[in-house]
DNA sequence: TTAATAGTGTCTCTAAGACACTATGAA
DNA sequence: TTCATAGTGTCTTAGAGACACTATTAA
């Protein structure tokens, strides 16, 4: 807040948005929901879902951000957290914007890009190789990824990628898929169990063709655990 | 950003400002750079430094905050990194408003608040006890402790709070400081040789009436160094 | 009985914490 | 010589990783 608020009111205020990298593990992948501008600029290139905030309709940023997830991919909860702010005078040819990011994990289960606004011109797209995309949003994508990848290190989040109800092998192949690196079965399940955020679904297994898993599911009041890291 | 640009155009665009948490280790405490408003609204009241962006002026985010930090507290060569987005229709009177928060370190000794603009409404204030300021400004306030108490843990950042030269005990006490609690001498001496970010100065050391320290510095290069944590 | 995956137990080794020890300068 | 703090060495113990083992189902 500037002390002296009219000073600079001569000079064009930025226009400010929110953008939401809405992530997701398809076809053994992390993909990102991305969308065909229809209009200037970058009229036809891959965009990520965002739009203006609206001040009559939107409490705050989250709830901006949540009504994004809402009219342009049907996704009602989310996980949500907000990632970085990307402003300067370059990311779009109309001059200095400004905007909100957020990243948002999803199961691919749970959801289908053809219920949002404009179906055909929504898409999932990998998320780790680079691409062209509008404005600055590769950047954004990419910072997404850095930081999903980071937090996986020493979090509980990859859950959110999973169904309500999985197997603890479910939840390492996530684990596995996003760090690229196998991990030992051992160690894996004793840090599951210490963390004590999941629980087993009493009775409920998964039957194959070999010894059946056990299917669980995360703990009512549950948030997002870190392991311990030490200075 | 919108796919169809103008839809919204006629709502009022929500003003946007950036704000910085400017902290410091003073006098055993930490300690938050606040300046007393000079206008409406909050006139009268403390506040975080802050401003709007000055499209000609600021490349980036990053530029505005820097900026921001040089004019108002005089400040050049921080450690800066950007904390949060905070948005919503509440916290300025006049309207929707959304700010990008800053938090910056620097070491007591290196910097006069009174080389500011307006020197005589500027202070240090205790950071960690609760206290009114304008707008949302305690909340980002808290916020910026949080992180920072947060990142002590598992990063070398309490460096930023000492001068550039500084033994290994007085940077023990800072980290000691800002969590509250003691820390073994052994185990942080070979944390911090592992983290191999700091160097003695050859032949400096600081004089005292007992057995004198080795002065350290950072090693040229250095980035922010996180500790392991594993999942 | 076999194949395949779920799930557990055990051993080793590293690293953190506790704590005792030595080192060094001023008074 | 004493005091105070700097700086190092050693022991114990917890936890991570490696890996071998057992369990359970369908075919």
């Amino acid at each position: 807040m500037a002390v002296k608020s009219n000073k600079t009111a001569e000079f064009p205020r930025p226009q400010v948005t929110v953008d939401v990298v809405i992530l997701t593990l398809r076809e053994g992948a992390l993909q990102a929901l991305l969308m065909k501008r229809g209009a200037a600029p970058f009229e036809g290139q891959w965009a990520l879902p965002g739009g203006y905030i609206h001040p009559q309709e939107d409490q705050n940023l989250d709830a901006a951000a949540r009504r994004i997830l809402r009219d342009k991919a049907g996704i009602e909860t989310p996980y949500l957290e907000q990632l970085q702010g990307f402003g300067d005078g370059k990311r779009d040819p109309r001059g200095w914007t400004a905007t909100f990011a957020y990243f948002a994990l999803v199961a691919a289960e749970t959801l289908d890009p053809q219920h949002g606004a404009n179906a055909e011109a929504v898409a999932w797209r990998n998320a780790t190789e680079k691409q062209k995309l509008a404005f600055d949003h590769a950047e954004i994508l990419a910072t997404a990824v850095a930081r999903l990848r980071s937090k996986v290190e020493y979090t509980t989040l990859p859950v959110h990628l999973l169904p309500p109800k999985f197997t603890l092998p479910d939840l390492q192949r996530v684990y596995e898929q996003i760090l690229g690196r196998k991990m030992d079965k051992s160690a894996f399940r004793k840090r599951m169990a210490e963390a004590d955020f999941v629980e087993p679904v009493p009775g409920e297994q998964r039957p194959a063709s070999n010894r059946p898993a056990q299917i669980y599911r995360v703990k009512r009041g549950f948030k997002t655990i870190f392991f311990d890291r030490t200075i």
